[in-house]
RNA sequence: GCGGGCGUGGUGAAAUUGGUAGACACGCUAGACUUAGGAUCUAGUGCCUCACGGUGUGAAGGUUCGAGUCCUUUCGCCCGCACCA
């Protein structure tokens, strides 16, 4: 019988479907894993190569921990809010709920018909109201805490608020936003309801505040600086400008410590660990305050150099600081103005990406230095970012090269405070060098001079040691249709939690999916968006009264917020009473093994685990760290294909003839090339994308046209798309499982290339037919294994154990075609053999495994069929073949019974005519023997 | 600029603690077979050389009996962060 793999597949497919083969128990007696993908977003284009990469992966390791005993969580589901579907909607006026569950239905096709032991009982959906229920409910929990420094966990408001109650804010030490004034239990009292929601949502860990965004107009929407490519929106190209804007935020910045800490816990790649250390930025320094003269303000900034103090020469304030309209003297006025404008167009990574140009402008104002009492120009410049820090920075030119730079450029005064140190061509940011000039701390080294200034900091109320970091609060508002409406109403503008018992507030219908005219954001359209506080429903906005009926809130959640705790949901996704029942969390508790890409280092893989501290602390989880392991899988990359126009002619040219012609390299679909790049004319001329080329002509070499290649991240936009759809078809979906095993180290990024794929396949086939006799009738025999057969399948059995632990798949699946080449060598069928080895590979080819499982005369299925055990007796050798090399070079071999001592291996070397061949005459100067390995001659 | 990673045949890549470089595949070459099958099988294949042999893991040094692996310098590529005070 032949390898029929289209119906083998198909088949077992249906038995997993039909018998629930992979659905997961919450209440076992077996130890349980979790093993978690990071869930797609639906897209129209379907699922492509790069996606299974790490979905393979993670089943193959799923299947394995079955096999070993474990009960194993392997869920799957989609991220299914975002901005594409709404785009999609704009333009087409389609409902993106129909659009996503369209894609999702492609999707589900997809990742079927490559055979994933997924328990889609539990599919969860962000964008479905059972869902975002919960992420409401979580976003609820969180505006009603504050974090205590003291405890230094998360905590119920109403606790804080009974502190103000009976003894003010006097002793709180609470994460915090602006500085806020003392106030007594009686002031509190007195305080109106405003002032009170006020001074509390400085301490929520939601708020609503007015923060500076990225604003895209032609998108209505804020966007996130990762967002923002060359000052462009990355959707759609469309120019950003700063602006100021009411929004939700959450207080991350209380985590940060805990952020960092936490990373020592978890087992995840160090590269991943250091960048969200680095853009968790802590740094250890010193708050100092300035005076302004003339004026009754003062000037707050962070600094890691206290020590060079003395050295300030000027102040450098952020365009958009506050105070500088303040401060802004009259015949400065104009040019500053003009400068905040300017700034103003600039998004902030450009200014930040633009290291060569310096720019600035003085305002006109002087700070006084809080220890030498001189007066320092303070100057604007957008160097200084008013998001990090305090918006202003104290500029010590001698010692930083930024405030070098920009004091050359504007002649400003450069003071030396170092001992022998030359500071004419660039500052000095050497902590090693002794400080001079400097009054009381002279002659000292950074480390002491930091301590001392921050002490007299400190004795002077003007300033304290203080630990800053570059982490900020995360904006948790977009200008969209297509995300999770807040559980939010407002009265007399302010903001009101929904109670829980009536969630989900499940999105509105609107007309049209743009932004209102006048600017609100989408669900500004909907016409029945209000909230009835009587009857707890929504209702027309007609009925808005201002006494019972309030507005809802017109923003919604970003796309992080529903993947920052999905890996909870899937523990017990079908709970309706709460986010996640207390048993399954505690059986199930963290995920043993998260496979994704490092592109979600410091986005989804940082707001998850901040959510998962935050209901850690208010008890709703079992643990802190929510994923144990992580393992980043690499990107798999196209290979795009480009004929070359010559400029301003329909005319193509070979790619070897291009010689000095001036050409425009245009991309090429990747399915009109064969694997020697040569071009299909006639495929060319019809395909959609050509169609507005009339009559191109070839300049052909060899009579063929040869495109050019380049490797490219795999995108529809660069016609390098490689469905998994057609490999499935033409060679099955073992085949692509073991093929993208193959490719090479799972956490390498590596071109998509399906030259190699008749390998795998012809692997496949080799092995089908070692359960084969000639005339392909299924013939297994019952014969004792030998040893050499028993060698064969315990040193695969050992490998292989190996390599999953080491997360090293490509290893093993050659290791299988090493033994089964070798076991065909030997026209091995016998069933001692067959049957394990079976097992071994069934986490890899699962439908193969299966088929041959059950034609060895098994029941059921195969998956939790105990994996073989190494057994060490097999592979127990008398002899070895000792590589004898002389110099270090290896000359021969000689195989020699592993029970000789030095001496002996010594001896049977040296009186080997070979060695005396080599020695040619001369005698040895050393021999080196290490039994077991290898013979070393030297002389 | 800072941080991280990577450079091995024509190609994808192997190579626990330093111990036979190139496993396993693709491709290529030659051949066999045929019931033309998504064929299969056999042999060969790092480079130079008819061969003996030489040479070879980006480059140059070093440590060592022995280096792809350790150390130093250097070149190139990729990724992340970036005027972070």
């Amino acid at each position: 019988m032949k390898y029929y793999f289209n119906e083998i597949e198909a088949k077992w497919q249906k038995y997993w479907n039909d018998n629930q083969t992979f659905k997961a128990d919450n209440y076992s007696k077996k130890e349980k894993y979790y093993v978690l993908d990071m869930f797609p977003y639906p897209s129209g284009a379907g699922l492509h190569v790069g996606h299974p990469l790490g979905y393979i992966a993670s089943d193959i390791y799923a299947r394995y921990k079955r096999h070993k005993g474990f009960n194993v969580l392997h869920p799957q589901g989609y991220d299914s809010f975002g901005l594409p579907a709404e785009q999609y909607a704009i333009q087409t006026g389609q409902h993106p709920a129909k659009t996503t569950q369209e894609n999702i239905k492609t999707y589900r096709r997809q990742l079927d018909q490559i055979g994933f032991s997924f328990d889609w009982s539990r599919e969860v959906r962000t964008s479905d109201p059972s869902y975002y229920k919960w992420t409401q409910w979580i976003f609820i929990q969180l505006y009603e805490s504050y974090y205590c420094l003291d405890s230094d966990q998360a905590r119920s408001i109403e606790e804080l608020k009974s502190v103000f109650e009976t003894e003010g804010n006097i002793r709180i030490n609470a994460a915090c936003g602006d500085t806020l004034e003392d106030f007594s239990e009686e002031q509190w009292k007195l305080f109106n309801e405003e002032k009170k929601e006020e001074i509390l949502s400085n301490y929520r860990l939601t708020y609503l505040s007015e923060t500076e965004v990225n604003w895209c107009p032609a998108l209505g929407t804020v966007l996130a600086n990762d967002e923002i490519v060359n000052g462009l929106s990355e959707r759609g190209g469309f120019p950003v400008v700063r602006k100021k804007m009411k929004q939700w935020s959450m207080r991350i910045t209380a985590y940060a410590q805990r952020l960092l800490d936490g990373l020592n816990e978890i087992d995840w790649p160090q590269p991943l660990k250091d960048s969200q250390t680095n853009w968790i930025g802590r740094s250890v320094g010193a708050m100092v305050s300035f005076d302004i003269d003339g004026h009754n303000e003062n000037i707050e900034v962070f600094t890691t150099r206290p020590d060079t103090i003395f050295g300030v020469s000027f102040m450098t304030l952020a365009p958009e600081h506050e105070l500088v309209s303040k401060i802004t003297g009259r015949d400065q006025k104009e040019a500053v103005e003009g400068y905040v404008l300017s700034t103003s167009k600039r998004s902030e990574r450009d200014r930040m990406a633009d290291v060569k140009s310096i720019s600035g402008v003085f305002t006109g104002a002087y700070a006084i230095h809080p220890f030498s009492g001189t007066k320092i120009p303070i100057w604007i410049g957008d160097y200084v970012l008013a998001s990090y820090g305090t918006g202003a920075v104290m500029a010590v030119p001698c010692g930083d090269q930024r405030d070098f730079d920009f004091a050359k450029y504007f002649k400003l005064e450069i003071p030396n405070i170092f001992e022998n140190v030359d500071i004419s061509e660039m500052a000095c940011e050497d902590k090693n060098v002794k400080i001079a000039n400097s009054d009381f701390i002279n002659g000292l080294n950074a480390k002491e001079a930091i301590r001392k200034v921050i002490a007299a900091l400190e004795e002077r109320k003007i300033g304290q040691g203080k630990i800053n970091y570059r982490l900020r609060d995360a904006v948790f508002s977009r200008q969209r249709y297509w995300g999770e409406p807040f559980p939010v109403y407002y009265v007399n503008g302010l903001p009101k939690m929904i109670d829980t018992e009536y969630l989900p507030i499940t999105l509105p219908e609107v007309q049209k999916y743009l932004p209102t005219e006048d600017g609100k954001p989408p669900l500004g359209n909907a016409t029945v968006w209000a909230w009835c506080t009587k009857t707890n429903q929504i209702v027309s906005n007609d009925l808005i009264n201002g006494t019972t009926i309030f507005p809802l809130e017109l923003n919604t959640m970003p796309g992080w917020a529903g993947s920052s705790w999905y890996f909870n949901r899937y523990m017990d996704a079908t709970n309706s009473e709460t986010f996640c029942g207390k048993e399954a969390m505690n059986y199930w508790r963290d995920v043993d093994l998260y496979i994704g890409g490092s592109e979600h280092a410091t986005g989804h893989l940082l707001y998850s685990r901040f959510w998962q501290k935050f209901l850690y602390d208010r008890g709703h989880v079992p643990v802190q760290e929510y994923a144990k392991k992580l393992i980043n899988q690499g990107m798999i990359l196209g290979t795009s294909a480009f004929v070359y126009r010559k400029e301003g002619e329909n005319v193509f040219i070979s790619k070897g003839l291009i010689g000095d012609f001036k050409v425009q390299p245009l991309h090429v679909d990747v399915s009109l090339v064969n694997a020697s790049n040569e071009l299909d004319l006639e495929g060319f001329k019809n395909h959609v994308l050509n169609k507005d080329i009339d009559q191109p002509e070839f300049i052909l070499e060899s009579g063929k046209y040869i495109v050019g290649r380049e490797v490219e991240k795999m995108s529809k936009s660069k016609y390098n798309v490689v469905n998994p759809d057609d490999i499935c078809h033409n060679y099955g979906a073992d085949t692509l499982r073991l093929y993208e095993m193959f490719l090479g180290p799972l956490e390498q990024a590596k071109p998509w290339n399906t030259a190699g794929i008749s390998g795998v396949h012809g692997f496949l086939k080799r092995l089908w037919k070692l359960f084969h006799s000639d005339n392909e009738a299924f013939l297994v025999s019952e014969d004792k294994a030998n040893a050499d057969e028993l060698k064969i399948l315990h040193k695969t059995i050992k490998k292989v154990d190996e390599d999953i632990a080491n997360f090293s798949f490509n290893t093993s699946v050659s290791s299988f075609m090493i033994a089964v080449n070798e076991l065909t060598a030997l026209k091995c069928n016998k069933r001692d053999i067959l049957q394990p080895l079976v097992v071994l590979i069934a986490p890899y080819a699962p439908h193969i495994a299966e088929e041959l499982w059950e034609k060895l005369g098994n029941k059921g299925s195969i998956s939790t069929v105990e994996y073989p055990v190494f057994e060490p007796k097999f592979l127990i050798e008398s002899t070895k073949t000792y590589p004898i090399s002389f110099n270090g070079k290896m000359r021969f071999t000689k195989e020699l019974s592993l029970d000789l001592d030095k001496v002996a291996i010594e001896k049977a070397v040296l009186e080997d005519e070979r060695t005396q061949q080599q020695l040619n005459g001369r005698s040895p100067k050393k021999v080196i023997v290490i039994p077991g390995k290898i013979v070393n001659i030297v002389g």
